[in-house]
DNA sequence: TATCATTTGTACGTATGTATT
DNA sequence: GAATACATACGTACAAATGAT
């Protein structure tokens, strides 16, 4: 969806070496046809860096002088990136004494328990909590979560936002055929997942899940509601749950914030080879 | 000197007035230095609305005018927007008729045999070629990889990268056990893939595969190697591959261009209950 | 205390892309 | 389409704070 990033003859000289500055970005396109300034660029290579463990809390980053060199961009650049993490309050700067990482505002990766929220399709745990956009009876499903199955005639479409400890990770908007989840309790939707009702309440055994995950950059409306930047990147999954007849009991799409987003998957090796039918994710639920 | 970051006027106008041909935008776009060009934030709000279903195929956009006295820009801003949605395909205009929905693009991103090339663990089509950049012997693994299963004493390094048609999509850093290498036929790793190859000449009988996928934003060495824009989205997946043992047979980092990567998955409802060893993702090889 | 190299902070001039009028 | 204003980004230079000599 997300179009092509624009394929700009990006192509630098891709030395490693440790000190020798490494000549770099295409250095003519200020904005570039991405639209998105190069500090913007650079702060969220830093702020990834932070977020996964590269540089922990008081490690010193590269001085201004380095990183510019090394990237080949103006000591201005870097210091609007840098500026930028400060004000996010990742990072601190003093004269004299460099820069050094403040706090990761999240450990190194998403906690075991958001993992668990993200990969366990029936587990809900404590600090998960579900707020409601909105809701609209009676629609179609789109053409586009057709495939893989044949569609009901009534959906109930939902779009909510899912929160772990009180901080957005995903953005949903799914459709769950009507007539299933008329026979749910009231309210269930906000305190349990789909499968679970659905294997609990639904009126037919279920069938398969599949799952179709691409990345990109947040639209407007993701980066608004996940409280994500503009144009960071974001994990897209389509989520399709079809019963033992085929039918799509739901659909949705999922987008994840990219610093709070791990999917993990395990594939026992006789299933490895019976492909396509293979693969298997999954993720331990603690530990 | 520069704004804070998330807490931009974020308010998503979220209504669907079905019919009326000009939609209640957002009112304003953030005013200030958001590092994000107005116009591209304007083409992201449209991209979506379009994606979503709010304007289909053939459905006339706002003039440029009124979505220009609306949103209080200047028409040029407009324009730049549907320029750029003119160009990703998505919307056509011309004088006199106004700008009408083309496509919803929904069908783009990878083609069905990169899919099949990134998704099936054994399968080597003929456009995918392999170009070994480094290979180093004697190696340990490194402790983030040890995850999953006991390590072997030696490893070969190999980092490679991945075409399929000639175009780069994925860039390797992976660990073979040596002693497993050492028994396949020369130059087999630049023309099968590797699952393949230690079933048919490994020393002992596979166990599991794990994949953990992330998204972020590519760092320079990815950017330059898989020709891609700095800190634009990928996929970053760490597979670890097992012998009945638990012994690591193979382990490393694979990242992808977002432009180029989708991965699927199929979970039989049955495993989906049998959390935490449960999802099952696959894609069909081919159509 | 004084000096020095390092490093962040500020400033000026210029060029380009963006956005408004 | 033209004129204007602004933010980004480059290069360069200098001031101020820090830590070590």
């Amino acid at each position: 969806m997300s179009a092509a990033w624009p394929p700009r003859g990006a192509r630098a000289a891709a030395r490693e070496g440790e000190g020798s500055p490494v000549s770099a970005l295409p250095a003519s396109l200020p904005a570039g046809p991405s639209g998105v300034t190069r500090y913007l660029q650079l702060a969220s290579v830093l702020r990834q860096r932070i977020a996964n463990g590269h540089w922990r809390v008081g490690d010193r980053l590269p001085t201004v002088q380095q990183l510019a060199s090394e990237l080949g961009v103006a000591r201005i650049t870097v210091r609007q990136a840098y500026g930028r993490l400060a004000a996010e309050g990742l990072i601190t700067t003093h004269r004299g004494r460099g820069t050094h990482v403040a706090s990761t505002a999240q450990g190194r990766g998403p906690s075991p328990a958001l993992r668990a929220a993200i990969n366990d399709p029936l587990q809900h745990p404590p600090a998960l909590s579900i707020r409601i956009l909105d809701t609209q009876r009676d629609q179609a499903l789109p053409a586009t979560l057709h495939e893989g199955g044949s569609a009901d005639t009534q959906y109930l479409r939902i779009r909510k936002l899912h929160l772990h400890d009180a901080q957005p990770f995903c953005l949903v908007d799914l459709y769950v055929a009507q007539r299933e989840h008329d026979r749910f309790p009231p309210r269930a939707i906000e305190h349990a997942k789909l499968a679970g009702l659905l294997r609990e309440h639904g009126s037919r055994p279920l069938g398969h899940l599949h799952q179709t995950m691409t990345v990109g950059a947040a639209e407007r409306a993701q980066a608004d509601a996940l409280d994500y930047p503009f144009a960071a990147p974001v994990a897209h999954v389509v989520r399709r749950l079809t019963d033992v007849d085929g039918r799509i009991v739901y659909a949705g799409d999922f987008w994840y914030r990219g610093d709070r987003f791990v999917l993990d998957t395990v594939l026992p090796a006789d299933l490895l080879f019976a492909y396509p039918l293979a693969v298997v994710p999954a993720t331990r639920s603690e530990t």
